[in-house]
RNA sequence: GGGCGGAUAGCUCAGGGGUAGAGCGUCGCCCUUACAAGGCGAGGGUCCCAGGUUCGAAGCCUGGUCCGCCCACCA
């Protein structure tokens, strides 16, 4: 690959050429295909959901392929033999009806017109041309498949496994044919499975009454329905045999008004409720499925007066011919002019309706062929229990078991042609002869010829197979002994039981194995109004439109960082832009590092001796992000996992370890030259793995264009290759021993944006601290603070600074204090609005934690160690506390601290900014205020409270007042100025006050800086206010 | 009629008995030689309501309210 030479990268990432390269790449060397004859390496299984053939992928599809290929990626580069298994499904009614509609569209024809077989032709020319497709968008969504393997499932071997398993079910026992009342499509002309009824909110009818007069006219028996239309089918009438108002008429006869015929009065205690309308219910067996059970137990006729056109049949009499619903309101009148009709009323009702169609189902009587699920669901079940497959998020598995445990038989034949035929035949006695290959004569009675059963089987049949049956079966092949079980099996939870639960009966059954370990149940995909994404609310998406304009990468990196567990996740393109930007982030990175490796050594090792306390604070940090990535993949928390990733690139990568590195890299000190350069490479490599199963074509390319530039031994000619990132123990030394930096240069920061100073503008600064630790800190790696923070000028002390108050502002930190110099006035106002903020906040922090030790049930019945660190954050708080009211007072005025004898300076950091204006005035030796002094402001001030703050600003701006005159060359910046005029009014009310204080420097710069272990160093005490009740 | 989920910042959502978070949006300052698809800073919360358990509840329990979703043959 040409690209390989390249070494520059332009300006920004531009996701189309990229994307274009590795898809090709990564399947002209076979990365994705799987070899099970590989027993060396653990194996990792998943089978595509199989998407509808003549479908088009949507966004759910993409979600489904997104996780797939992360999982795949990722247990790829940590050495599992893995097996992506790709394949779509004939989806009987759907693609039938699309061919149908098509046939319509251009050639006014329907399929009966073409016949069977001229039709099957189209479905399958159909299949040809538009088949395709999701193939291409599976491979600009990077997703890798093992192509060699594609199934269909109509394909010769998943053909031979369909019939072989609806033989062998059949043989056992467990297919059957049987007339009984199943729920029918009069558009679809076609049965039904129970899931493929959709019941849709209660809809607007009517409860209709009317009138069955007694054969021997002594009374009559008033019944309501919501389907006036099926009376003409009425075999009976039934009521509650305790019921007193009908006792006397039981097993008499009622005439019908509009057939003359004679039905009898039943008594049925299952059917009917006598407390609902006249307590009389009116039986019709062939067409509704309550009654169908009634008429069995009382041997009742069925009179089938619907067609499986939805037209009235010749039984129905006077409204023979009619379309039902006309029927309807012909029936009413008809009932009507007997004067029969008892009323109507507005009723709410359950409808059912054809999924595919939306058209009202028919209950139908009529010869269907089913599974008797109960044998088979019940390994399934106990498989679950048991623990041999494990729903993730677990709350699924709450919904399999109840549905499994409900299950009825399974109506599997379809009155369609696109589909698996079923392998019954039967002869001119009608007798059935069930086999594999195509029977010459009848099983029973030898006669000939045979007609094979024009009905197809349940698409879902087929689906139900799929993990095996893609694998050879009923074949025992080598891949089966490798990769059955699957390991994952991912998809929609909307699917649940129409293919999870069948696949896990099928796989217990035929393979004596559970079809996966483990079933993940990602959520669906809405729009972003959240909607669920459907064609006729022409809300879908196609992904590819996505990838075009944001990228492929950035789409899935998207889709996986919405993926919480148990919530449908709405998919809102700002989202997708944030991603892209990632990318672009990524690029430039790495763009970065390409500038400057300059003499860079591959050694493992090398430089290691040259690093800097920033060096190993981002090894540390790069740590910590893999074993965090890592454990959110192993849970399937997507979301965490690409949130990890993204935070450590962008927030610790980029912002702080390539800024900090930049000194080293840019200087002319070799040794630290080679560390920095070692460091960010490392840092580079791991995070372009980390990131490969979620964004596979940038880092691909990255990869490229670093190893070239690199040449270590280390990089394999694909990311694909390389190992994924171990796990593995932090040094959190190192994390801890750089916080204080990255603190300090917050800190400043903070003090900056606060104080209206330009980010370039030089300051002089203190550091005081008594921690011999943290002064450590500062002495080796001081340096990094004046180039982030533009700092010219650092100073330590081994206790608190006293230098002029009016020119600085203050920040105290855990363990040490910073001093902000300006060089001129600060805007003292400003400056004790903002320390007010601080003050108020740590007094509210404060007096929560202290209520809480004071507390004796606390301190006696809560965990030692929460306690402990409860008082230890006490301490800190009150020291911080102190510190900063020390600087307040100097800074107001109110009080001056006596100088301490003998300057206690100890360094002074010379800092070469050539921009540098004015070098601060040359420190004096700055005096200290001693412990005791110090505790004595302390206590000052905590007595002072919160009260004395009003007024102690009000003295800083008489203070600032004389401040301004008394120095007229040094006014503050009109700006900050202005700003502070701007601040007064906020100060006033307490509520805003407080809120404010909340967000008080030391919290900021905290959680600027980075986690730190489980207790991450940024969460500074931060109770919220009303708890503490201050704020009333 | 059952069952399940949700309600947290302006928006979209993580989190989850011990110091309330992210992304986007908003405001301010920066064209700092990897990136303006950028950097730095700031503001923003009654964690739906009411009880309860607990030393401690946004989280756990009970009961509500309002949104979703799934299942179910009530004429």
């Amino acid at each position: 690959m040409t690209e390989e030479k390249r070494t520059e990268l332009a300006k920004g990432y531009e996701h189309r050429d990229v994307e274009a390269r590795w898809g090709p790449f990564w399947r002209e060397r076979g990365f994705f295909h799987a070899d099970e004859k590989d027993r060396s390496r653990p194996p990792f299984s998943i089978v595509l959901p199989p998407p509808n053939v003549t479908g088009s992928l949507h966004l759910g599809h993409a979600l489904t392929a997104t996780l797939q290929d992360v999982l795949i990626r990722w247990k790829k580069m940590s050495g599992f033999n893995t097996l992506w298994l790709p394949g779509t499904d004939h989806a009987g009614i759907a693609t039938q009806m699309i061919v149908e509609k098509e046939l319509k569209k251009t050639e006014q024809k329907s399929r009966h017109d073409l016949g069977r077989e001229e039709f099957l032709r189209r479905v399958w020319a159909w299949k040809e041309k538009y088949g395709s497709r999701i193939g291409e968008q599976h491979k600009a969504l990077g997703a890798g498949l093992d192509w060699e393997r594609e199934r269909f499932t109509m394909d010769e071997g998943l053909s031979r496994a369909v019939r072989e398993v609806f033989v062998r079910l059949h043989e056992e026992g467990l297919v059957y044919r049987e007339k009984k009342l199943i729920n029918w499509c009069p558009d679809c002309h076609t049965a039904l499975s129970d899931l493929e009824v959709e019941q849709k909110d209660a809809e607007q009818g009517e409860l209709w009454s009317f009138a069955y007069p007694l054969v021997d006219g002594s009374t009559e028996v008033v019944v309501a329905t919501t389907r006036p239309e099926t009376m003409l089918g009425d075999t009976a009438v039934a009521v509650h045999p305790d019921d007193e108002r009908y006792r006397a008429v039981v097993g008499k006869k009622v005439r019908h008004p509009l057939t003359g015929r004679e039905l009898p009065i039943v008594a049925d205690a299952i059917l009917v409720d006598p407390k609902f309308g006249t307590g009389a219910v009116k039986v019709t067996p062939a067409h509704d499925f309550n009654d169908f059970e009634t008429g069995k137990r009382h041997g009742l006729a069925q009179l089938t007066v619907i067609g499986p056109d939805g037209k009235m049949t010749a039984e129905a009499g006077p409204v023979a011919g009619l379309d039902r619903f006309e029927a309807r309101k012909r029936v009413k009148e008809l009932v009507a002019e007997q004067g029969l009709d008892r009323g109507t009323k507005p009723h709410l009702l359950a409808i059912g309706r054809c999924q595919r169609s939306q058209t009202i189902l028919e209950p139908l009587l009529s010869d269907q062929w089913y599974v008797r699920i109960e044998p088979l669901a019940r390994p399934a079940i106990e498989a679950v229990e048991q623990g041999k497959t494990r729903f993730i998020p677990e709350q699924w598995t709450n919904t399999y078991m109840a549905w499994m445990r409900n299950i009825h038989d399974w109506c599997i034949s379809r009155q369609l042609w696109w589909g698996h035929q079923i392998p019954a035949w039967y002869c001119p006695d009608g007798h059935v002869t069930v086999a594999r290959e195509t029977p010459s004569a009848c099983g029973l009675c030898g006669k000939g010829p045979l007609r094979q059963d024009e009905d197809v089987l349940d698409t879902w049949f087929s689906s139900a197979l799929w993990p095996f049956s893609t694998m050879g079966w009923p074949d025992r092949t080598e891949t089966l002994g490798t990769f059955y079980p699957t390991s994952v099996m991912e998809t929609g939870h909307d699917i649940i039981f129409f293919w999870v639960a069948r696949m896990m009966m099928m796989g217990l059954h035929f393979m004596g194995e559970v079809p996966f370990r483990t079933v993940y149940l990602h959520p669906m995909v809405r729009d972003e109004k959240g909607q669920k994404m459907s064609k006729t609310k022409g809300n879908v998406i196609d992904p590819l439109v996505i990838t075009e304009q944001y990228g492929a990468d950035a789409l899935r990196f998207t889709l996986a960082a919405l993926t919480a567990q148990g919530r449908d996740l709405k998919l809102a393109k700002e989202r997708i832009e944030g991603y892209r930007a990632f990318a672009n982030k990524l690029w430039n990175a790495t763009r970065f590092a390409l500038m400057n490796l300059e003499g860079f050594e591959a050694s493992p090792g090398a430089g290691a001796e040259g690093r800097t306390a920033a060096d190993r604070w981002i090894l540390a940090r790069t740590q910590r992000a893999v074993n965090e990535t890592v454990a959110a993949l192993e849970a399937f928390k997507f979301n965490e996992a690409a949130g990890t990733v993204y935070h450590y690139v962008w927030h610790e990568l980029c912002d702080w370890y390539i800024e900090l590195a930049k000194e080293a890299l840019y200087g002319e000190d070799a040794g630290r030259k080679r560390a920095a350069q070692g460091t960010l490479v490392h840092a580079l490599a791991a995070a372009l793995r980390l990131l490969h199963p979620f964004m596979p074509f940038i880092t691909e390319e990255l990869w490229h264009v670093l190893r070239a530039k690199v040449k270590g031994d280390a990089w394999p000619d694909s990311i694909l290759a390389a190992p994924y990132p171990a796990v593995g123990p932090v040094d959190e030394a190192a994390e801890r021993a750089f916080q204080p930096l990255l603190e300090t240069i917050d800190a400043i920061r903070n003090v900056r944006g606060e104080m209206n100073i330009p980010p370039r503008a030089p300051l002089s600064i203190d550091i005081a601290t008594e921690d011999p630790v943290i002064r450590g800190a500062f002495d080796a790696d001081g340096g990094v603070i004046a180039r982030l923070a533009s700092v010219s000028h650092t100073e330590l002390y081994a206790a608190q600074s006293t230098r002029p108050a009016p020119t600085s502002a203050v920040a105290v930190c855990s363990g040490f204090e910073v001093r902000v110099h300006f060089g001129h006035a600060v805007d003292v106002a400003a400056e004790l609005a903002r320390i007010a903020k601080e003050f108020e906040k740590l007094e509210q922090d404060l007096a929560s934690i202290e209520k809480k030790l004071a507390n004796p049930n606390f301190v006696a019945k809560a965990p030692p160690e929460v306690v402990e660190k409860d008082r230890l954050r006490a301490q800190e708080l009150r020291e911080k506390r102190g510190k900063l009211g020390v600087h307040r007072d100097m800074l107001s005025g109110a009080e001056r601290p006596p100088r301490a004898a003998g300057a206690d300076r100890r360094d002074v950091m010379e800092t070469n900014n050539p921009n540098d204006p004015s070098k601060p005035t040359p420190a004096q030796p700055a005096s200290q205020t001693t412990m005791e002094q110090a505790q004595q402001v302390i206590s000052t001030v905590a007595e002072v409270g919160k009260a004395a703050v009003s007024a102690v600003v009000a003295g800083a701006e008489r203070a600032f007042e004389k401040i301004e005159k008394a120095m007229p060359a040094r006014k503050p910046a009109k700006k900050a100025k202005a700003k502070a005029q701007a601040r007064k009014p906020a100060r006033k009310p307490a509520r805003k006050a407080t809120k404010a204080a909340r967000k008080a420097a030391p919290r900021k710069a905290a959680r600027r800086s980075v986690k730190q272990g489980k207790k991450p160093a940024r969460k500074v005490a931060r109770k919220p206010a009303r708890k503490g009740g201050q704020r009333r």
